[in-house]
RNA sequence: GGGCGGUUAGCUCAGUUGGUUAGAGCGCAGCCUUGACAUGGCUGAGGUCACAGGUUCGAGUCCUGUACCGCCCA
C-alpha cells in the first residue's frame, strides 16, 4: 500500500487484502486481552462478548457455507471489539469421526491398503498424520476470509483437553443415572460397519414392491393360514410372530393360533396388537423384532424372540438355512422370493413406495439391529434445555425455530452414542470377566472393577468411541478449559451468542444445551442465531456432483474477501436460505470500488489551508455550517439505524443500511456538494476547511460502520487517514461510531434544495433539454431558504446544471419555461429555445403531478372527514394528515398556478 | 400423517410494535466519456403485496380458510 493520503489510482482488492492481513498478523488484535485495543480499562468495566467458533470439520476445504458463518461471527466479533469490549471467537477444528474415517478409508484404499490390514494402531498412526496436514488448512482459508479469530486460543476436539472434558463428562453424566449400557434396535450402516444415530439416518424414498406371502396353519395345508403384507419379504427368516389388528373382525379367528414361517419352519403366534394398519396390505404383518422398530416394540409386548439374521455387512448369518445364508440381502429378498413362489405361498406383488433410511454419509440403506451400545438419557436433559428457551434465558432468532425445538425435544428419544469407528473419543468404559462396568474420568483407565475389585489389568477397555457430536456438545465449555475450573471459563461462560446452521440445530445445538445445562448449570449461550443455506441462482442446492459450487477462494481472488463477506451479509436473513448470484457478488464489488474511489477523492482534495493534525474534536467542523449539521445528522440517523438493526440481528438491512450511507448519502450528495466548495477558490479558507474535514470525518465514521463486515478495504483506507489524537493503530480496535452532537431533529435546507435539483434534473430530461446546457433557473423561496439557497448556489448550480440562478422571494408574473415544484420551493427553468412539443412533454408530466397529488389530497381530507378516523387515530397520525392536506394543498396550487 | 416456513416489481430479496406515498440490487428504457469512480452519473418505466373472507377509522403487516412451493419430523 502507498503511504498515506495516496490510495493507489485503482482499487486491488488482493494488494489491499494482503497487505491488511500483513498488519493484523503482526499484532494481536484478536485477543480479547489484546494490546491494541485502546482502552484496557474501560474495557473492564464492559462485559465480555464471546462466540465459540463451530469447529469445522478437520478434514473440510473451505465452502461458501463457511464464508457465510466466518462473515456473521467476525461481524459481531469485530462490532463488539469496536464498542471496547472484551471480544472472544475462539476458534477450532472437530475431528469428524465417521466423515474423517471416511475420507481417509478411501485415501487408504487407493494406496492399496485398507483399514483391516493395517489394524486399529496403525490406522490411527495414519490418522494422526493425515490430521497434521489437513488441520491448519481451514483455518488458514477462515484468514483469509478476514476473521479475527483469537488464534493464539485454536482447540481441536481431538486434543488433550477436549479428551479430558469428554471422559469426565461422560462418568459424571453415568454417576448420575442420565448415561446406560443397554441392547436397542440401533440404526446400522453396513458400509460404515457402524450404528448411526437417528439424526444421521436420512429418510428416501423409492420405488419398490410390497408381497402378500402366506404363512400356513400350524399343522395347516397351503391354502390356510394367513396373508401378511411386507415390503421386507428377506427378513422372514428372522419372523417370530404375525400381528393382526384387535379390531380387525377378518382374523379375530386367528389370533391365538400358530402359524409357520416358510424355509425356518417355525411355528409363531398370531397376536393381535393395535399398531397394525387394518387398511395396509391385508391387515396382517410379519414380525421381525431384531430387524424393525415396530416389530421390536410388537415382540417386547408380546414376549417374542428376536433373532438376528443379518451381520454386520447385511448378508443373511451363517447359521440360516441354505441356500440363503451368507447371502447379500438384496439377493435374499429375490431369492427368497423366488423359493416362495415355487412352493405356492406368494399370493401377489404390488408395486409400493418404500422408504428406507440411509446413511448420511455412505448412502447405504441402513439396517436396523439389535445391539448392545451406550446411551445418554435424553428426556431429564432435554426437559432442562426446554426450560431453558421457554425462560428466555435462552433465545432463538428466529422465533419460529422455538417451535421446532420445541417439538423435537418434547419427544425426544435416547441417544445412541456408540459408534464401531476407530477414530474418535474411546468410550472410558470398562468391564471385568464378570460383566460389570467401571465408567472412569481417569485417563490411564479404572484402578480396578468398581464392582468386584477385579485387578485393572484384566479389564477390558470398550471398543466403541463416541459419537463425534458427543464431544462437539462439550464444545462452549471445553473449549474454555473444562474440567478445570479456569479463568478463561469463569470469564467467558456462557457465551452471548452460537452463531450456526439451522441444519444442526438438533445434532449439534441441542446437544450442547442439554450438556451444557447438565454439566456447567447455565445454559451455554444467551442466543442461538441460526442462518440459513447458501444456495446457486436457481435455489439449488449447492454440490460437486451438479458443478454449480462457488468455491469462496476464487472468489476472493477474483473481487476480493470483503465483497464477498458484503454480498453474503447482504443476502442473509436469520433462518433463511439465499441464493448467491454472479450479480450479488459483482455489486458487492462495485461498491468497494465505489468507496474506494470516494476515499482517493476526498484525500486528493485537502485544501492547502487545511493544514496540521486532525481535530480532535469531529463536531467543531461540523457545527459550524449548514453542510456540517447535514452530514452530522445523516450520519447521525446511519448509526442509529445500523445500530437498530444489528441490536435485532438484522445484518443485511444494517449492510443496505451502510451502503445507502455510503453511496447514496456520501457520494452522491455529500461529496457532490462539498466538491463544489472546495473547488471554489473565491470561499473563505475556513469554509472549505470545515467542510473538506467533514468529509474526512463523515468518511471516519462510515468506515468504522462498515468495517464489521468489509474489514480489509475499510482497515486500508482507515490508514490513509489522517488520524485523530487518541486512535489506536488499527480500525479493527477503533471506537464503534456513535451520535453526533451537531446532528438535528429539524429539516436540513440542504434536502428540501437537494429535491428542488432532483426536480430540475426530471424536468430537464422530460423536456429532453441537452444535458451539459446550462439552463437559466429562477426559483421562489421563502426568506430562510434564500439564505440557505444562496450560501448552496454554486452547488445547486453544478448539481441542476442551472445557470444563472436566481434566488428570490416570488416568481416573476408567469413567462416561458418549466414550472419546477418541490417541497416549499417553486421554480421556472427557462431554456432559450425551448421547443414545443419539449414544452408539451413536461406540461404533462407536471399534469401527472398535479392528478397525483389531487388523487392524494381527496384521500387525506377523506380520512380527515370521517369522524371514527379523528375520533380513534392516534392524535398523531391525524396530525400528520393534517399536515400532508396543507403541503398537497400548497403544491396543487403552485402547480396550478404555474400551468 | 404431524409440524414449520414461504408466496411483495421481469429476477433475487427487504419491509420494525397495523398509520394510508410498499423499498433496494440486478435487469430494462432514455440521456451523459462533467477533472474520485463507465466496477460510473442522471432520469424513468415497472407492484390490485398468491387467492377468498374477516377484524379495524385504517391491513403487505393481525385472524380464518384455500391453492401452490419448500423444509423438518414420523
Amino acid at each position: 500500500m502507498t503511504a498515506a493520503h495516496e490510495l493507489g489510482p485503482s482499487y486491488s482488492a488482493a494488494e489491499v487484502e494482503r497487505s491488511v492481513a500483513a498488519r493484523w498478523a503482526a499484532t494481536d488484535y484478536g485477543s480479547p486481552d489484546g494490546r491494541e485495543t485502546r482502552d484496557a480499562e474501560g474495557r473492564e468495566s464492559l462485559p465480555p462478548f464471546t462466540i465459540i467458533m463451530p469447529p469445522p470439520n478437520v478434514t473440510g476445504g473451505l465452502h461458501v457455507g463457511h464464508a457465510l458463518f466466518v462473515t456473521l461471527e467476525d461481524l459481531m466479533v469485530r462490532r463488539a471489539r469496536m464498542q471496547g469490549r472484551a471480544a472472544l471467537w475462539l476458534p477450532g477444528v472437530d475431528h469428524a469421526s465417521i466423515a474423517a474415517q471416511y475420507v481417509l478409508d478411501r485415501i487408504v484404499e487407493k494406496e492399496g491398503s485398507s483399514r483391516a490390514d493395517l489394524g486399529r494402531a496403525r490406522y490411527l498412526e495414519r490418522m494422526h498424520r493425515f490430521m497434521d496436514e489437513t488441520r491448519n488448512t481451514i483455518l488458514a482459508q477462515f484468514q483469509r476470509l478476514g476473521a479475527s479469530a483469537d488464534w493464539s486460543r485454536t482447540r481441536f476436539t481431538m486434543d488433550e483437553v477436549s479428551s479430558r472434558a469428554v471422559r469426565t463428562a461422560f462418568a459424571t453424566l453415568y454417576e448420575r443415572g442420565l448415561a446406560y449400557r443397554g441392547e436397542a434396535l440401533v440404526n446400522w450402516c453396513p458400509g460404515c460397519k457402524t450404528s448411526v444415530s437417528d439424526l444421521e439416518s436420512v429418510a428416501t424414498e423409492e420405488q419398490g414392491s410390497i408381497w402378500e406371502i402366506r404363512y400356513p396353519l400350524e399343522g395347516g395345508d397351503a391354502t390356510s393360514g394367513v396373508v401378511v403384507a411386507t415390503t421386507r419379504p428377506e427378513t422372514l427368516l428372522g419372523d417370530t410372530g404375525v400381528a393382526v389388528h384387535p379390531d380387525d373382525p377378518r382374523y379375530t379367528a386367528l389370533v391365538g393360533k400358530r402359524v409357520m414361517v416358510p424355509f425356518v419352519n417355525r411355528a409363531v403366534p398370531v397376536v393381535a396388537d393395535a399398531f397394525v394398519e387394518m387398511g395396509f396390505g391385508t391387515g396382517a404383518v410379519k414380525v421381525t423384532p431384531a430387524h424393525d422398530p415396530n416389530d421390536r416394540e410388537v415382540g417386547l409386548r408380546h414376549n417374542l424372540p428376536a433373532p438376528t439374521i443379518l451381520d454386520e455387512s447385511a448378508r443373511i448369518v451363517a447359521d440360516a438355512p441354505a441356500p440363503f445364508a451368507g447371502m447379500d440381502r438384496f439377493k435374499a429378498r429375490k431369492a427368497i422370493v423366488a423359493a416362495l413362489e415355487e412352493l405356492g405361498l406368494l399370493v401377489s406383488v404390488k408395486p409400493h413406495t418404500a422408504n428406507p433410511a440411509r446413511c448420511q454419509r455412505s448412502n447405504d440403506i441402513l439396517e436396523p439391529r439389535l445391539r448392545t451400545q451406550w446411551f445418554i438419557r435424553a428426556k431429564p436433559l432435554a426437559e432442562k434445555a426446554l426450560a431453558a428457551t421457554r425462560s428466555g434465558a435462552t433465545q432463538i432468532v428466529p422465533a419460529h425455530f422455538e417451535k421446532t425445538w420445541e417439538h423435537w425435544l418434547t419427544d425426544i428419544r435416547d441417544w445412541n452414542v456408540s459408534r464401531q469407528l476407530w477414530w474418535g473419543h474411546r468410550i472410558p468404559a470398562w468391564y471385568c470377566a464378570d460383566g460389570h462396568i467401571t465408567v472412569t474420568d481417569r485417563e490411564e483407565g479404572p484402578v480396578g472393577c468398581g464392582t468386584c475389585g477385579a485387578e485393572s489389568n484384566t479389564l477390558q477397555q470398550e471398543s466403541d468411541i463416541f459419537d463425534t457430536w458427543f464431544s462437539s456438545g462439550l464444545w462452549p465449555f471445553s473449549t474454555l478449559g473444562w474440567p478445570d475450573k479456569t479463568p478463561d471459563l469463569a470469564r467467558y461462560y456462557p457465551s452471548q451468542v452460537m452463531e450456526t446452521g439451522h441444519d444442526i440445530l438438533f445434532f449439534w445445538v441441542a446437544r450442547m444445551m442439554m450438556l451444557g445445562i447438565e454439566l456447567m448449570g447455565t445454559p451455554p449461550f444467551e442466543t442461538i442465531y441460526l442462518h440459513g443455506m447458501v444456495r446457486d441462482p436457481e435455489g439449488e442446492k449447492m454440490s460437486k456432483t451438479k458443478g454449480n459450487v462457488v468455491d469462496p477462494l476464487s472468489v476472493i481472488d477474483e473481487i476480493g474477501a470483503d465483497a464477498l463477506r458484503f454480498a453474503l451479509v447482504s443476502g442473509t436473513a436469520p433462518g433463511a436460505d439465499q441464493r448467491l448470484a454472479p450479480e450479488k457478488l459483482e455489486n458487492a464489488r462495485n461498491f468497494m470500488n465505489k468507496l474506494w474511489n470516494a476515499a482517493r477523492y476526498v484525500l486528493g482534495a485537502r485544501p492547502a489551508e487545511a493544514t496540521g493534525d486532525r481535530p480532535s474534536a469531529t463536531d467543531a467542523h461540523m457545527a459550524a455550517g449548514e453542510f456540517g449539521t447535514w452530514m452530522a445528522t445523516r450520519l447521525s440517523a446511519a448509526v442509529d439505524d445500523v445500530d437498530r438493526a444489528l441490536g435485532q440481528y438484522g445484518f443485511s438491512e444494517a449492510s443496505q443500511r451502510i451502503y445507502d450511507a455510503i453511496w447514496a448519502e456520501y457520494c452522491d450528495q455529500a461529496i457532490e456538494i462539498a466538491k463544489v466548495t472546495l473547488a471554489d477558490e473565491t470561499r473563505p479558507a475556513g469554509e472549505r476547511t470545515a467542510v473538506w474535514w467533514t468529509l474526512v470525518d463523515a468518511l471516519d465514521d462510515l468506515l468504522r460502520l462498515l468495517h464489521p463486515i468489509a474489514p480489509f478495504i475499510t482497515e486500508g483506507i482507515w490508514e490513509a487517514l489522517p488520524r485523530r489524537a487518541g486512535d489506536p493503530g488499527l480500525l479493527a480496535t477503533a471506537a464503534w461510531p456513535a451520535r453526533h452532537a451537531a446532528s438535528s431533529t429539524a429539516a436540513s435546507s440542504i434536502d428540501l434544495w437537494l429535491d428542488l435539483v432532483r426536480e430540475v434534473r426530471a424536468a430537464r430530461t422530460t423536456a429532453k433539454l441537452p444535458a451539459g446546457a446550462w439552463i437559466p433557473l429562477t426559483v421562489a423561496a421563502p426568506p430562510k431558504l434564500v439564505t440557505s439557497g444562496e450560501g448552496l448556489r454554486s452547488a445547486i448550480e453544478r448539481l441542476a446544471r442551472v445557470r444563472p440562478l436566481t434566488i428570490q422571494a416570488a416568481l416573476p408574473a408567469a413567462g416561458e419555461g418549466l414550472l419546477v415544484v418541490a417541497g416549499a420551493l417553486t421554480a421556472r427553468l427557462e431554456p432559450p429555445q425551448a421547443d414545443a412539443a419539449a414544452l408539451d412533454a413536461d406540461r404533462a408530466r407536471r399534469g401527472r403531478d398535479l392528478v397525483a397529488a389531487q388523487a392524494q389530497l381527496a384521500a387525506a381530507e377523506g380520512r380527515l372527514a370521517d369522524p371514527s378516523f379523528t375520533g380513534k387515530a392516534p392524535a398523531a397520525v391525524v396530525a400528520g394528515a393534517e399536515r400532508r392536506v396543507a403541503e398537497l394543498r400548497d403544491e396543487i396550487a403552485r402547480l396550478e398556478r404555474g400551468s
